[in-house]
DNA sequence: CGTATATCAGTTTTACTGAGATGC
DNA sequence: CGCATCTCAGTATAACTGATATAC
């Protein structure tokens, strides 16, 4: 009706396939999926969740922050990062004090324990990710890794440092 | 040459930050989560979810099938095959019909209307797609997927095509 | 005033589990 | 019998949407 070329259209032409495996977005999401299923599963080990690691694993990167940075930072939902820092507070993970310069404002700061715990959460997270990454070479995950930063970055998915130090 | 601010986790050595934006679990899961976002959003204009479009490029890929057959050619799981099939099938875009080999199975099978259905889609996921690797070149594009395909088949969370068949 | 932050109370998907019914 | 397929009922998160209170 529209188009008759060969690209994607119809049932005639077509060998085999191709489209399935050729749509990023959709390996995109199967990997993801699974990727998330490993990492909530030995996360859970060390009772922690994804969300946890990645709010303390920001705090250890770029020092205490209000929760707004870190839920722009972590890509956490505004509402549900107050879960997560109850979480991470009762353990005596993370500390929540109200910002002396603005009373909006809580700052949330990594406790020792929260840096111990992290420590252990790495070790969980290292092993993971070269489990899903072992059919790659060094270099070809270094390229993943950068084509993927790169799709954030230009999304602004999550925003970079705000290089501040006191 | 770094200006170490300790005040983010002097221990271990490790530079300031880089270990968040190093790990492809974690921006898997984030260019995943906004990936789906948007074809999300983009086909439920068309009224479709990606797992519909999942089943009817399959359809259309490898022919008639089992929902069997789908479930391990999309991820779906077969309980939650049920339903996509069951939206599908309301609107006419396949037919599933007892298999006359083994009564066990039903072969679904896609419709004209469904095909015609399946080229909007088409046309919806190919922008899609396109803005979301906007910021890649054609063979990074292409490195992308390989990768991509590479954890895919290694982890065995598809299953690709069987023999080619009639 | 309008804006930003944190919190709470929800809805809605979505991934996942388990068990039953049927047929091989 | 054991095993596979489809279906249904249900759980548990997870993503997402307000609304409110408070402070700038």
């Amino acid at each position: 009706v529209t188009t008759t070329d060969e690209k994607a259209g119809g049932e005639g032409g077509l060998a085999t396939s191709a489209r399935l495996l050729s749509l990023p977005s959709r390996l995109l999401g199967l990997v993801a999926m699974y990727s998330d299923r490993l990492a909530n599963q030995r996360l859970a080990r060390a009772g922690a969740r994804k969300w946890h690691y990645a709010v303390l694993v920001t705090l250890r990167d770029f020092g205490p922050a209000s929760q707004s940075m870190l839920s722009q930072r972590t890509g956490i939902y505004r509402s549900d990062l107050v879960a997560v820092i109850n979480e991470l507070s009762e353990r005596d993970f993370v500390r929540r004090v109200p910002d002396p310069d603005d009373h909006r404002r809580n700052v949330v700061t990594m406790t020792p324990q929260g840096r111990r715990h992290l420590r252990r959460l790495d070790a969980l997270v290292d092993s993971l990710e070269e489990d899903l990454l072992s059919p790659l070479a060094h270099d070809e995950r270094e390229e993943l890794t950068q084509l993927l930063r790169r799709l954030l970055d230009h999304h602004a998915l999550i925003s970079s440092p705000p290089p501040p130090a006191e």
